[in-house]
DNA sequence: GTCTCATATGGTAGCGCTACCATTTGTCTG
DNA sequence: CAGACAAATGGTAGCGCTACCATATGAGAC
C-alpha cells in the first residue's frame, strides 16, 4: 500500500518528505544542506537519518528557479578535441569536481558568433560563474558578460582591459621568446609556420616579428600560414610550401607542436639534419615534444594550472573576496632541446 | 517608470510579459515555443514578436522542474584529455548543436565508483538522456542507469547484455587484427605494449594474445603493461623495458597511437631499423600516424561517428521510435602502412 | 438543424525548492 | 529583573514554467 504520489514527480522525494521523517520544516532541511552551521547539531543528525534512509537527492533545478541562480560553471572553449583547450578544461574539472558546481561546455569552433548564441544560452540559465577562452570577444558577446551577473574569468592570455578577471600568458612573449632562442642558437633564415591562426596564434606571430626585426632579418617571405586547422600532417604540408618559397630556409617556429612534430617528420623524410640544417620551435610542450628524435624545443604553457587558477578566482567572487589581483600571468617557459642545439 | 519588478527574477521577461504583450495565455506562449504546429500561424507571429521586442529567453530551470525533464545530455567519459574521447565528445557536441539539449560531461576518471557518484549526481537532475563509455559498469551504476527514465547509449564498446543502446566496436577483434596482420607480415617476436590497462586495452591484449596462441607463438614473456596513463614517453620508456626482457623481440603491437609514436622514437633513438628489425602497430590510428616516418600502421577507429551515433540513437528514442537495432557496430579499419612493411 | 468531433485556446494548480519575514527561546546587559 | 539581542526554527509566498482539464469554435455527418 504505497502512498499514491503527485501525478508529477515521478515519486522521488522530496524535500518535504525528508522534513515530515525527520519532524522539522522543510526551510530547516534546506538550510541544513546548504547552511549546516545555522541548524543546531541534534537537528542536523536527525535531518541527515532522513536524508539517508529515504535517499534523497536534492532537485538542482528546483535549486535554481526558487534561488534564482544555478550551480553551474559555464566554460567557453574554441575547441574540445585541441589538446590545449583539453587540459585547461580538465583542471576546471578536477578543481570543482568535490563542490556542488556543475559544469557546462560550450564549443565555439573559434566562431565569434557561436560564442554569442553561446553565451545566450548559458545566461539564461544564470550560472554561477563563466570562464571564457580568449581576450577578443565581440562586443555583443562582451556585452553579455558584463550583464552575466556572475563572475566572469577570460584564460589563456592576458591583455590590458579585462571584463572582469583573467589567467593566462602573453602569447606575444612567447613567440618572441622562441625566435630569440633560435636567433641566439645561431639560425638566421627562421620561418613562421602557423595553422588556424587564431588570435592567438596571430600574437605569437608578431611576437617572432618583433624579435626578427629588432635582428634585422625579418623577411615576409619567411612566413607560412593557413586558416585550416592544426595538424601534423599539415605541419608537414606547410613546412613543404615553405621550403618551395625559401629554400635556404634554417630554422622554423610552429604554431605549435602538432605543426612542429610535422616539420620534424618531413625532415626526416627529406634527410634534412635536425639541428644541423633545421632548427624547429613548437608551442605548448605537449609530452612528446621531450621524447621525440631529436627532442623538440618547445614554449612550455601551464594549460592545467590555468584551469584550477580560473577555478580558484570565480570561487573565491563567488565567496564574496574577490582576488586583489585581476589580472593573473602564469607565464611560460622556454624548454630547449635538441631541435635547436646546432 | 519601470513597473516595480518582483524582489527575485532579476527583472528578465517572462512568459507571462510575453503573453501579456502578445494578447494570448501564458500557456499559449509555451505551446507555440515547444509544438508550434499547435498554434495558428497568426498567433505565432504575434507571439514571436512579443518575444523578439521583450527578448524573451525560456528559463531551462523552470522549465525542467514544471516538466520534470532537462534539456540536458549527460555524457561520462574516462578522461577528457585522451583524444579518443574528446573525438567522441565533438562528435556528441556537433551532433546536438542545432537542438535545444545542453550537454553535462562528467569525467570519470577510469573509476567505477566515480561514475557511479556522477551519475546520482546527473541522475538528479533527470537528463533527457546518458551515454556512458564502456561496457564494465559497476551493478550499481548499472542499476542506476536502468531506473534512470530515460534513454541510456553505452559508447566505445560493442558487447552482449545493453542496459539499454549501444555503439561501438569490438576491442578484441581490434586487437586480433593487429596481431594477424603483423604475423602475416611475417614478424615472430610480437611484443603487447599497453599503458593504463583500462577493460578496452585488456580485450585488445586479449584479442593480440587469441592471434599469437593460434600461431602457436604466444609468449607470456611478450607482454609489457602497466597502469599508469599513456603518454608518448611512457611508450618509449615501456619499448625498452620490453627489449631488455626479451631482446630478440621484432615487432609491437601498441595499445593506442601515444605508445606507438614513443616506440617509433625510441627505434630511431637505438638506432633500429622500422619496419626492418622493429613492426609497429597502433591503435586508434591519429592524424600523426600517417605521417610519422616511417609512417605507423593502426587500427583506425571512428569516433566520431560513435559520438554522432549515440546521440541519432538518444534522440530517435525521446521522439518515441526506437531503433530496431538496439547495437550498432561500427568496426574498425587496418591501415598498413610502412611501420609493419617488411 | 442537431449532434458529433477535432482544433485552438485558456485557467488552474502545481513542480521542489528557497527568500523573506515572523516567532520562539535563551543569553547577556546594566 | 526588565529589556535588548542573538540564535534557532518555521510559515508563506513565490521562482517561471508546463500538465491537466475545461471551454469555445467551426467543420462535417446524417
Amino acid at each position: 500500500m504505497t502512498k499514491p504520489r503527485s501525478r508529477r514527480g515521478g515519486g522521488r522525494p522530496t524535500i518535504a518528505d525528508v522534513a515530515r521523517k525527520a519532524g522539522v520544516g522543510a526551510i530547516t532541511v534546506s538550510r541544513a544542506l546548504r547552511e549546516p552551521g545555522r541548524v543546531s547539531e541534534d537537528l542536523r543528525r536527525q535531518i541527515q537519518a532522513a536524508i539517508d534512509e529515504l535517499g534523497y537527492v536534492p532537485d538542482p533545478n528546483a535549486r535554481a528557479l526558487a534561488s534564482a541562480r544555478a550551480e553551474v560553471f559555464g566554460v567557453l572553449v574554441p575547441s574540445l578535441t585541441n589538446n590545449v583547450f583539453a587540459e585547461v578544461v580538465r583542471g576546471i574539472y578536477d578543481s570543482l569536481s568535490d563542490s556542488l558546481f556543475r559544469i557546462q561546455i560550450g564549443n565555439t569552433h573559434y566562431s565569434g558568433l557561436e560564442e554569442e548564441r553561446l553565451l545566450q544560452v548559458f545566461g539564461s540559465q544564470r550560472p554561477a560563474a563563466l570562464i571564457v577562452a580568449g581576450i577578443d570577444q565581440t562586443l555583443g558577446a562582451r556585452r553579455l558578460l558584463e550583464n552575466a551577473g556572475c563572475p566572469v574569468v577570460q584564460v589563456m592570455e592576458t591583455g590590458p582591459d579585462p571584463i572582469d578577471m583573467m589567467v593566462g600568458f602573453s602569447h606575444f612573449d612567447g613567440g618572441k621568446t622562441a625566435a630569440e632562442h633560435l636567433l641566439q642558437a645561431g639560425y638566421r633564415k627562421i620561418g613562421f609556420i602557423g595553422a588556424r591562426m587564431d588570435p592567438r596564434s596571430q600574437r605569437r606571430l608578431a611576437g617572432y616579428r618583433a624579435a626578427m626585426e629588432a635582428a634585422g632579418v625579418f623577411d615576409a617571405r619567411l612566413i607560412t600560414t593557413t586558416p585550416v586547422p592544426s595538424s601534423v600532417s599539415l605541419g608537414r604540408e606547410l613546412f613543404r610550401d615553405a621550403l618551395a618559397k625559401m629554400p635556404t630556409l634554417d630554422g622554423v617556429f610552429c604554431n605549435n607542436d602538432d605543426i612542429a612534430l610535422g616539420v620534424l617528420f618531413e625532415c626526416h623524410r627529406a634527410s634534412l639534419d635536425v639541428p644541423k640544417q633545421i632548427g624547429i620551435v613548437g608551442f605548448n610542450d605537449l609530452d612528446m615534444m621531450q621524447v621525440s628524435f631529436p627532442s623538440i624545443t618547445s614554449v612550455r604553457t601551464h594549460r592545467y594550472e590555468i584551469g584550477t587558477r580560473a577555478v580558484a578566482m570565480a570561487l573565491a567572487a563567488i565567496a564574496g573576496n574577490r582576488p586583489d589581483r585581476r589580472i593573473v600571468d602564469l607565464g611560460f617557459e622556454l624548454m630547449r632541446r635538441e631541435s635547436t642545439q646546432r
